[in-house]
DNA sequence: GCAGAATGTTCGGATTTCCGAACACGGCGT
DNA sequence: ACGCCGTGTTCGGAAATCCGAACATTCTGC
């Protein structure tokens, strides 16, 4: 799970230094180990590479981690902050929480438990490495590896996914790996007009194809192709076999493709495919594209989120994403947009879930409750304040009203 | 420093509760205090203003503050919480925060303490409101919410919503929202002519249809409709699928509809619908709605006013406002032209309540009663008359049901 | 500063509401 | 016929609500 990251220990005790070292290691972590305040101040201010994620104890010999996180940012922008202590104090845990620490743990805790809480804070962008694209799960790290070869490789694509699960990034990302990333990349959607439109845009004199030349021409919804159109290109692939442009295609099944394109077209195509799972059944992914994503929007935001609240983030990993990644990408954008705290609360990415939809039904004592304080309210407002008056009007006892009064908490 | 500011305490002691409300009161604050875990709940989920921050114990006798904040996110955006515990501990400290928790305070604590944090949490707050349209509330951000999406879909839009609630601001704003944005925006009245007119305002030489291009046509009263107006209307509606403008339709109720239109043309129009709820269901944006057209009104005035009193405002909350957003928009317009001092009073905004306590006045039970007989009615109706499962729904036992149907009348 | 009114608050008992348990009845599938 | 399920109905006790009485406190007009 953590393979190829990088982490700063900070901790003086020997044995429990020694232990997470272990440990981390064989979670595939290259962990550099700082004995004393002294070492980790210099050692993290010079790193000699970027840290992802630094782990530290906070009474140390020679100082307090507390210091050195503060220290730290004086400096410039520390890696996350992960503190563990045994002499924990709430107050201690919200004022580093609040100065910009990631988490905060009490000793003793579970391995178990330390390794979840990394995995939510490692930055998704992980500096060394393969740079990801679609997540940390084995499926999309067979991906990478997928697109490596095609890259390598020179005939036609055939790209597969749900709609918004990042067929054109995956083809963008093959292009940017192979040699013919100085060339042009053009995408066209066949699914936006009709069968002259569809040959105009491909074959016209200002069509894809000419723009192309030799880089990679996309073309989304191939299964929309008019039936001239799959003629025309059949033989351009066969073209293309020599010379020009490569050609990648993109739909949403395989069957779809087989039931409505020319056999032969079809076989062309079936050669180099990439099957993109969707975002359900990859749910480890998730996480990471949030925080990827959140990441980015938020160095373009004026004032900076503090992240994403942990019912929220739960919600997210339970939902079924029928649109994948853009719906993804949408509902976060659109969160950070409404959102007026200094983190994205459940209702912020599922607005429709919270809202009446079907979910939340009152029960009858809140109806009543609701009535009552509406009707209070307002023959309040007759009387201008006056209790008793207002009991009158409403017909209860002075007594049952100021009853009321407190127990819907309108006496202030 | 908290002047005018909306705080929530949720607190059961009753020493602590005390003196904190007194400090509170004494900076300027408006505090409403909430007892128990039960009355926080209710009162925080329809507060009658909105709360700037809410102040919570963690330990309740009937529940757990953590309980209440995490409820409330269930049911939308709280406002941000500050806790305060005498049991503190870092694990629940570290928890809350990452839950989205403004703050977390141990008790004992310093009064000046407490107001700092407090200061930090609600300076920023201020800045909120810009690009609201209906208001802070929860029912509004859902609206929000939802014409965006609307927007960034294309089928005939139907707006639903009592008179005066912004029916046609509303469809402005999607059109705003939408690519269609620099297309024209056509908006006829059809209860403002007969059928021949409304042939003649919709399809003529000269008519809407032909000036809106592929910009956004809004159809007012649609209910109003004449036979041959809907059946031209349905036929348009269709061509609007491929091409031309889009079609947004209001009107007042659902019923209305499904009674008068032909039901071809009500299935076209019900895809894709916006009710927008009477001002009197959603409190908290009275404030709002009042200060922004004041804002815009005194800009254009020669001389500009102060303010409004706050008395004046009270009332303003808590009238009935049967004309909505216009009736307000009306009232504030008449009380600044003919306001006397800097401010305005009362009896500007309602000179008719302050002359003589007019009409009748349903009392506490009455109010009660229909408020039962409403929600029953709801029950029944989502359960298809089944009285066991209407009984779960409202969270009563089926005899009390059985019981309450008897007295209302509802069982025949 | 004082009388009188309105409000804040408590208390005990009358009344109402609510609930679960029970029983009768009528469909409904098998 | 038979369980099985939901409904209509009654009943007694537990829990709540409501009320008036009472008293302290605060407000208000004069």
């Amino acid at each position: 799970m953590l393979q190829g990251r990088n982490i700063a220990l900070v901790e003086d005790d020997e044995i429990m230094g020694a232990s997470l070292t272990d440990r981390l290691e064989l979670e595939g972590a290259r962990v550099t180990w700082f004995k004393t305040f002294g070492r980790a101040l210099g050692g993290l201010r010079t790193p000699l590479r970027p840290f992802d994620v630094v782990l530290c104890d906070i009474r140390l010999g020679d100082g307090s981690g507390e210091d050195l996180f503060l220290r730290l940012c004086d400096h410039g922008t520390p890696p996350p902050f992960l503190f563990m202590t045994g002499q924990a104090t709430a107050d201690q845990a919200v004022r580093l929480l609040r100065s910009g620490a990631a988490d905060y743990l009490t000793k003793p805790f579970d391995m178990a438990a330390l390794l979840a809480r990394l995995g939510q804070i490692i930055s998704p962008v992980s500096a060394v490495g393969s740079a990801l694209v679609f997540g940390p799960s084995q499926a999309a790290r067979a991906l990478e590896t997928q697109m490596v070869q095609i890259a390598l490789s020179d005939g036609p694509v055939l790209i597969l996914g749900e709609t918004g699960t990042g067929k054109k990034a995956a083809a963008r990302h093959i292009h940017g790996l192979s040699d013919r990333r100085a060339a042009p990349f053009v995408a066209v959607d066949l699914s936006r007009t009709d069968a002259a439109g569809q040959e105009n845009l491909l074959f016209g004199a200002d069509g894809a194809l000419q723009r192309v030349q030799d880089g990679v021409l996309v073309i989304e919804r191939i299964g929309d192709a008019a039936t001239q159109v799959q003629a025309r290109l059949v033989q351009t692939i066969w073209d293309s076999q020599t010379r020009g442009a490569r050609i990648m295609v993109t739909d949403t099944d395989e069957p779809r493709l087989r039931a409505v394109l020319r056999p032969d077209l079809f076989y062309h195509l079936n050669m180099l495919v990439l099957t993109i799972p969707p975002l359900r059944q990859r749910p480890e992914d998730i996480g990471w594209m949030l925080a990827r994503l959140f990441d980015g929007m938020n160095a373009r935001r004026a004032e900076s989120l503090k992240g994403i609240s942990l019912p929220a983030e739960d919600l997210a990993l339970r939902h079924d994403w029928p649109g994948n990644g853009r719906e993804l990408r949408g509902r976060l954008a659109r969160a950070m947009a409404i959102a007026t705290g200094d983190m994205i609360l459940p209702a912020e990415l599922f607005p429709e879930k919270i809202s009446e939809g079907e979910g939340e039904f009152s029960t009858l004592a809140e109806a009543r409750e609701q009535a009552e304080r509406f009707q209070i309210e307002r023959a309040l407002a007759r009387t201008g304040g006056g209790v008793s008056e207002a009991a009158k009007l409403l017909q209860v006892s002075r007594t049952t009203l100021w009853e009321k009064m407190q127990k819907l908490g309108l006496s202030g």
